[in-house]
DNA sequence: AATCTGTGCAACCGCGATTTT
DNA sequence: AAAAATCGCGGTTGCACAGAT
């Protein structure tokens, strides 16, 4: 902590709109600031963070106020550094989010935007750099993309991704993926995550993909949304439209999620014991509002795509009703690529 | 031991949106 | 309805600290 005596020199300027009436500090707060504002706040609430600094008796502007008091002394903050899984939820929801700070750290309760957009900027972006991974679509790098098409995989999509303007959506072709060696990958291989078993009672889940990188990504169709029932309905799934996810998370965690981890695009997390058969009748209210969900979501990502040659009868269903199949995903990478190639 | 350099993070800034007057 | 005040957000800055030289 600072002393107070460097505080007073970094008061002098003075530029808040809100401030200029009167005499503010700046800089690093005080412990003796910190105990005004708590015991203020505590007795009194902000009300209006334009009059805190006056009822408090502090000589900081109201906007000071309110940031520190969000960003460092509200009683519900979650101390300590970010954890894997954390990570993992602020990777998939930036996927379709972007650089909606606020908009991510609800869903990690105690954390903050500020926290958020520093963990990101300080430490994920790295990584996704070092993975040549491009941290604002979360694509290839270019000259990556092209090393691997062209040098390892003359014809084949070997690591594509589908192209859209904010890509939110990665397609990932695993089998070309496993067939590189570590010493093609420009970037450095750094081992991810602990991978949780799946629980016994599960289903057995297929391989993990692409294992070399310290971001995972698995693809999901959820049978939940209108598509799918549709096209399952016609008993057509050939030129259907069901959308697809991509996610950090396992298979085998989908189970597990609490309902603020679960899929930024609004997907409800459903419990093994409840998926199935017994629940149509709940699941048709469920898929009512996940289509609605859905639609808000589609105007901020281009979730869908058209999956003609998704197998669901190879696919396996995880506890969550997701459907994973990878083969799938596979030769839909295949077709995406083949389809860009031709235009 | 002193200096330099890189990193993490708290705090600030400016702007747009919303609310109040 | 318009202006002013306030709020909330994302981008940026700059300080403190640790490790390297």
């Amino acid at each position: 902590m600072v002393s107070c005596d460097i505080q007073e020199g970094l008061g002098n300027k003075m530029s808040h709109q809100c401030c200029r009436k009167q005499k503010v500090k700046r800089g690093l707060w005080s412990p003796e600031e910190d105990e005004k504002l708590i015991r203020y706040i505590t007795i009194h609430g902000h009300g209006s963070w334009s009059s805190v600094p006056n009822l408090a008796g502090l000589e900081r502007c109201g906007k000071s106020c309110r940031l520190r008091w969000i960003n460092y002394l509200r009683p519900d903050l979650k101390r300590g550094s970010i954890t894997e899984k954390e990570e993992r939820i602020i990777v998939d929801i930036h996927r379709i989010l972007g650089n909606r700070w606020a908009q991510i750290a609800k869903h990690l309760p105690g954390r903050t935007d500020n926290e958020v957009k520093n963990f990101w900027n300080s430490c994920i972006k790295k990584k996704l750099i070092a993975q040549g991974l491009d941290p604002n679509t979360h694509n290839l790098l270019s000259d990556y993309s092209y090393k691997l098409n062209h040098e390892n995989y003359a014809c084949k999509p070997s690591y594509h991704s589908h192209q859209q303007p904010t890509s939110t959506f990665t397609v990932v072709n695993s089998q070309m993926i496993s067939g590189i060696s570590s010493t093609d990958m420009k970037a450095p291989l750094i081992p991810f995550p602990m991978i949780p078993l799946a629980p016994d009672n599960n289903p057995p889940y297929p391989p993990l993909s692409h294992e070399f990188s310290s971001i995972l990504t698995y693809e999901y169709q959820n049978p939940k949304t209108q598509a799918f029932q549709e096209s399952t309905a016609s008993q057509s799934l050939v030129g259907s439209s069901v959308p697809i996810l991509s996610s950090t998370s396992h298979p085998s965690e989908f189970g597990m999620l609490d309902e603020s981890c679960m899929w930024a695009g609004g997907y409800e997390p459903i419990q093994y014991s409840m998926i199935p058969e017994k629940r149509q009748a709940e699941q048709q209210v469920e898929i009512e509002k996940i289509t609605s969900e859905l639609a808000i979501v589609g105007q901020n990502m281009d979730a869908s795509f058209e999956t003609s040659n998704f197998d669901f009868a190879e696919s396996t269903l995880l506890p969550c009703g997701m459907y994973y199949n990878q083969s799938s995903i596979d030769q839909l990478a295949w077709d995406s690529w083949a389809l860009q190639e031709k235009k």
